[in-house]
DNA sequence: TTCACCGCATAACCTGTGGTTATACTACCG
DNA sequence: CGGTAGTATAACCACAGGTTATGCGGTGAA
C-alpha cells in the first residue's frame, strides 16, 4: 500500500463516502475513486462493497483501519516534526564563547533570537580559547564564538565580523587632543598589560613588540574584562578588543582607535565532522548580524 | 514526505551509505540518490552532509529518524496485516447451521478447512431456521447454512448444492424389492412424521398432501435427527433429507430414493448489508465443495 | 605520482501513479 | 418522471521514481 492509498482509504473510511473524502483531501472525486480502486486491485480484495451506489466497508476494511489509523497519525506527527525542523523553530543550541562576548553581546543575541524562535533552548558557557576547542571536540557544545582562532584540525570556522583593538582610558585622560593613538602615545600613562593567552593575546604582544618595553605597565591581567574594570576604576589605560570596550557600562570610559589599526576576525566554530543543525545555523547568522549592529553603533 | 522517501531515508540512515541502501531495497544507486535529493529539496534542508563523498547525518536527520522508524515499523505491520487479510488466512468465522448439518458435514468441513488455514477461528452453533435468521440479522453469526430458506429481506443467499428427500428404513424392511419408493409404497409400515417446522417441513407436508392421511403415523418428531434415531431403533420408517440420511452411523439403515423426486436447495445465508470477509467467502466455497463430495459418495 | 577503486551525482530515458475535466450510470425522492 | 446524489469510466497530463551510462572527487596501493 502506498502512502497515498493509506490516506485515501483513511479519508473514505472516516467520511463514509468518496465524495466527502475528495472534499476532505481537496482533490476531485474521480481521483479518490481511482486510487481506491487501484489499492483494492493491488491488495487483491475489496475494501468497500458497492451496494446501491453507496460504500459499505468490508470486514477486511475494519481490520485494516485500526492499523491505518496509527500509521496515519504517526505520519502526521512525522510531518509536523519535519516542518518544525525546517524552520529551525525548535531544538537545542549549546554555545560557548570567550568572556568578552559573554558579558553583553551573546546574552542579547540569544534573547533577541529567542523572541523570534521561542522553542529553541540555549545552553551558554563562557570558556577560554583552549577549553572551547576541547568542548567542541568533545561535543559538549555545538557552537564556539571566539577571536581569530588558529585553525584547529577537526574544527570548522566561519567568519562573522572583523573587529580591531582600541585604547581604553578613563574619561578625561589627556592624550593631547589626538583622536587616534599609537602605542607610543601611551607612554607616560599607567598601562594595564595582558598576559598573552590565546591567539589574540599573542597577536597583541606581537603588535606591541618593542613598544611594550617603553610602556609603564602597572598591572597584568588575564582577561580583557578585568583590564577594563581596572581602567574604569582609574587604575590606568589599556588596549582591548572593540567588543570588550563597547560592552557593559562605559559611562566613564574613553574609547579611542589604535593606529596603525590592528584588526582580527571574530569567528564561529563548530565540529567539522558534525554538520550544524538548522537552528544552530540560523543562530550563527543572527549572531553575525547582532555583531555587526553592535560594532556599528 | 512520501512513503518511498521515508523508506529510502530509513535505509540510508540505517546502512550509512546510498550504495548499501540501494542494495537493501533492491534498486539502483542513482534511484536512491535521486529520491533522497528530492526529499531534501522538499523538506527544505539537508538530511545528510556530503563530506568527502561520504554521508554524515545532520542533526535534523537524527531527530527525524526516531519518528521515521516508528512509521516504518507501523507500515510494515500494516502490510503484513493486509497480506494476511488477502489470503483469508486469518480471522473469525461464525457459522450457524440447522442440526442436520451440525452432526457430521459441518464439523468435517470446518476441520478440513482449518487444516489448510490454521489461523482461522470458527464459532459454530446449531439453530433452527427462524433462530438462524434472527442470529444473522443481529450479526451474531456471519454465515447461516440451511435448507431452501424462503427469501428474507436483508439476508442474501447463495446456493451451495441441490439435495432431495429419501426414505429411511431399518435394514431388511420389505418394500417388495423396489429401488425407488413413492409415498404410497410406505403404506403398511409404521411411519415417523415430521412436524412441519421450517420451510423444508412445509415443503414435505405439501408433497405428501393427501397421501399423509393414508400413512400409519406412529410418532411425530421435530427434527430429522430424532426421526432418524427412531428409525435406527426399528421404530418405523420416515422420510428425511439426504444430508441427515447420510450423516453419522447408518450401519443398520436403508436409504432409498423417493419418487417422484422431491428436491430442494442447500443455501448459505449472510447479512446482505455486510459483505462477507474473504475468510468467510473462502469457507463458503469450501463448504460447497464438501457438500457435493458428501452427497456424491 | 599514478592508477584503480569506491561512492555519489548527473544525464537521458521510460513507466506508472495520481491528478484533472467531462460524462455516464444507478438509486432515491418529491 | 425528472432532479439530485454518489460512483465509475474515459481521455488526458504531470511528475515521482525506476533504469543504464557516465563523470568526478578521495583514498589507498604500487
Amino acid at each position: 500500500m502506498r502512502l497515498r492509498q493509506i490516506e485515501v482509504f483513511h479519508a473514505v473510511y472516516s467520511t463514509g463516502s468518496m465524495t466527502a473524502a475528495a472534499a476532505m483531501l481537496n482533490v476531485s472525486q474521480p481521483s479518490i475513486s481511482k486510487v481506491l480502486a487501484h489499492a483494492e486491485q493491488q491488495l487483491g480484495y475489496l475494501l468497500f462493497d458497492r451496494v446501491k451506489g453507496k460504500l459499505v466497508p468490508t470486514p477486511e476494511a475494519h481490520r485494516l483501519f485500526s492499523h491505518v489509523a496509527t500509521v496515519y497519525s504517526d505520519v502526521d506527527r512525522l510531518r509536523h516534526v519535519a516542518e518544525n525542523l525546517r524552520s529551525g523553530n525548535t531544538g537545542h543550541v549549546r554555545v560557548a564563547s570567550t568572556p568578552a562576548f559573554g558579558v553583553e553581546l551573546l546574552p542579547r543575541a540569544v534573547a533577541s533570537y529567542r523572541s523570534k524562535h521561542p522553542d529553541v533552548v540555549f545552553e551558554i558557557e563562557t570558556l577560554h580559547h583552549d577549553e572551547m576547542t576541547d568542548a567542541l571536540l568533545e561535543s559538549r557544545v555545538d557552537i564556539g564564538l571566539a577571536f581569530e582562532p588558529g585553525a584547529t584540525p577537526g574544527i570548522a570556522e566561519q567568519a562573522l565580523a572583523r573587529s580591531r583593538f582600541v585604547v581604553l582610558a578613563p574619561c578625561g585622560t589627556d592624550f593631547g587632543g589626538k583622536t587616534e593613538l599609537s602605542a607610543s602615545d601611551l607612554r607616560g600613562h599607567p598601562f594595564i598589560g595582558m598576559n598573552s593567552r590565546g591567539p589574540l593575546g599573542r597577536q597583541l604582544a606581537t603588535y606591541l613588540g618593542s613598544a611594550e618595553a617603553e610602556l609603564d605597565i602597572v598591572t597584568w591581567s588575564e582577561t580583557y574584562q578585568v583590564a577594563k574594570a581596572l581602567v574604569e576604576c582609574g587604575a590606568g589605560v589599556t588596549i582591548t578588543d572593540d567588543i570588550t570596550a563597547r560592552s557593559g557600562d562605559r559611562s566613564n570610559l574613553m574609547v579611542l582607535p589604535l593606529t596603525p589599526a590592528l584588526r582580527f576576525e571574530i569567528k564561529a566554530l563548530h565540529l567539522a565532522s558534525v554538520p550544524l543543525s538548522i537552528g544552530s545555523q540560523n543562530f550563527v547568522k543572527h549572531l553575525s548580524k547582532s555583531l555587526r549592529n553592535f560594532l556599528a553603533r
